[in-house]
DNA sequence: GTGAAAGCGCTAACAG
DNA sequence: CTGTTAGCGCTTTCAC
């Protein structure tokens, strides 16, 4: 008995094909809803199917229609809110349209992306959802010749070479050197996430910097560091050095960090010192001063990544750009607008 | 040109094959690492593979090997990082060993979990991890009759029905409880997280009943909350109300919250209210005062799970039990353990 | 070592 | 409406 259960063949259309009597097309068009089949036999055939326990064969079906109902997506990491965040919208998504999620972490590095990139084009999924705009040149390539559809998200360039779901990075930089600037502050300093084969980090340096000189002002200081509280906390010391008045944070990771940098520094926020951040996680508001950053539609991104992924596929179309808003949330690590350019 | 792309057919094996002037079975045992091939036939194969920029179709390997290659994982939500980072190191520890991750988002829901698996097996997954020993009678039965490999994590009890790669959630309570009462505490209360349909956070909830009634004490409160900042911070107001001395919550999230409604009540921590988390996110640490919580080891077990999977898969075996260790990490929500019991 | 042939479980014309 | 017949692209005996 347990020796049986040990060979125990799961059923298969065959098996519910001779138990209901009829063809494995016809279970075929029962499992499909297909509407040409009699009430009688479609009743056989459910009766027939879970008498068998039967489940059906996923990958013999993508083997015979050419698609696998399922979805990929390649991101740098899930240890960031905002990419979990993302990527649980894309599931609950791709889900209610029917179709699996498999993913796969690129820890930030391009050529293993490719990698990934090749094994979600084995793998068969129908789309794919990528993180910004830099790639390496084999993986545009296999992009490319496969056709596959795809989606770089957390990014939105005129120029893209793929749809774009995402938004402007250096505009929405743009949008804090203007708050920062109008509230008096002249000093700023940035500390940034790491610029290498990221664009969405680079962006943003470059947003603030050309903003920056928009005003007749550049950078006193500019640090990179990893997107890990302790990491931007010791390199916010070094930055600080340079006795900025504002600090811009590459995302609210890094902000926590100069957060505390400044807390344990014995600095006043926003007084001695402004802090914004980037990603407006659910702690930014919670901690006192509440971190000023920018909302960033993480879960929209993830959503739209599915249904536009999914509505093309199941048109035979490409996949558009998309650019959505971000919207900077002023709270009290800035001064609020009173300081404004040219009070006495 | 643009028109003959759009039928482009990607290159099979055969074409490899005939490219090389080699049979299909040749080609295979060259994608397989076959030993008993020729070097000088292994590199034709090779040549014409790059050639052809062949990608081998993995539903079709699945179908004839009865093996996908592929773990699946169904998790309450991503929208917590302690289930982000478990995931993200079971991708890491899969991928590490060729296997690809699907994932899927129960929400908390039993009965969606069960669907959820029943696609898993569906895709056919070699294996598959799971979260806690709450399941419905349909995804047992499911497990159980198709055999599929399965590990439950998160949760460890001596009589699971399914292997379990977690730790003991009542005991890792039972800890907390008695640090607070060493300290002193007295009047303790808890926000708990939701129970039904969630063993971890029920046995987090006995381990403390029961701990405290050994030291002939019982919680003055007892609230259930979602695991959100702002629901916990609400909860918090009626849950202080019985006038505790400490709170114990269900995870780190619903400490920030009872941690934020503290400190707008104006009550001190420790001394007017301890408060004790679970899970230890990086930013209990950070925080200040910072929050005494329990270490649990969630990269750990994702990557376990992983390695035990496969391996259980690979040999031919079943997965096993691993009870791990979690940690109190004492640090300024609680008094130190000074205010022992008896003491003048 | 290598090729031929038979499927893996399912869908998709095409008849009837 | 339903059955028959070919495959989808790959691996796997079994001969040679």
């Amino acid at each position: 008995m347990s020796d049986g259960k040990r060979f125990l063949k799961q059923a298969t259309q065959t098996d519910v094909a001779q138990a209901a009597g009829v063809s494995t097309a016809t279970v075929s068009r029962v499992l499909n809803g297909s509407l040409l089949v009699r009430d009688e036999v479609r009743a056989r055939v459910e009766a027939a199917i879970s008498a068998l326990g039967y489940i059906p064969h996923e990958s013999a079906r993508s083997l015979a229609t050419r698609r696998s109902r399922a979805l990929g997506a390649v991101i740098p990491t899930l240890n960031n809110a905002i990419f979990a965040s993302g990527v649980n919208a894309l599931e609950q998504a791709a889900r209610e349209r029917g179709y699996s999620l498999v993913i796969s972490i690129s820890n930030y590095d391009l050529d293993l992306e490719a990698v990934l990139v090749r094994q979600m084009i084995e793998r068969g999924v129908d789309g794919l959802m990528l993180v910004g705009n830099d790639h390496t040149a084999a993986a545009r390539a296999l992009l490319a010749t496969t056709r596959l559809r795809h989606i770089c998200a957390w990014a939105w360039a005129e120029d893209a070479a793929s749809p774009n779901i995402g938004f402007d990075n250096a505009a929405a930089m743009a949008e804090v050197v203007d708050h920062l600037v109008a509230d008096g502050y002249r000093r700023i300093a940035m500390l940034a996430g790491p610029t290498a084969g990221n664009d969405r980090a680079r962006d943003r340096v470059q947003g603030a910097v050309k903003r920056l000189a928009g005003h007749g002002l550049s950078l006193v200081n500019l640090i990179e560091t990893p997107y890990s509280i302790r990491e931007a906390r010791a390199a916010a010391i070094p930055l600080l050095a340079a006795r900025p008045d504002a600090v811009i944070c590459g995302n609210d990771v890094i902000a926590f960090g100069v957060h505390f940098a400044a807390r344990e520094a014995g600095l006043a926020i926003p007084d001695d010192i402004a802090i914004t951040g980037f990603d407006d996680l659910t702690l930014t508001a919670e901690l006192s001063p509440a971190i000023t950053t920018v909302t960033v539609p993480a879960a929209e991104m993830g959503r739209l990544c599915a249904q536009h992924l999914i509505d093309a596929i199941e048109t035979d179309t490409d996949p558009v750009s998309l650019r959505l808003d971000t919207r900077l949330v002023i709270r009290q690590t800035t001064r609020a607008a009173s300081g404004a350019i040219g009070l006495p």
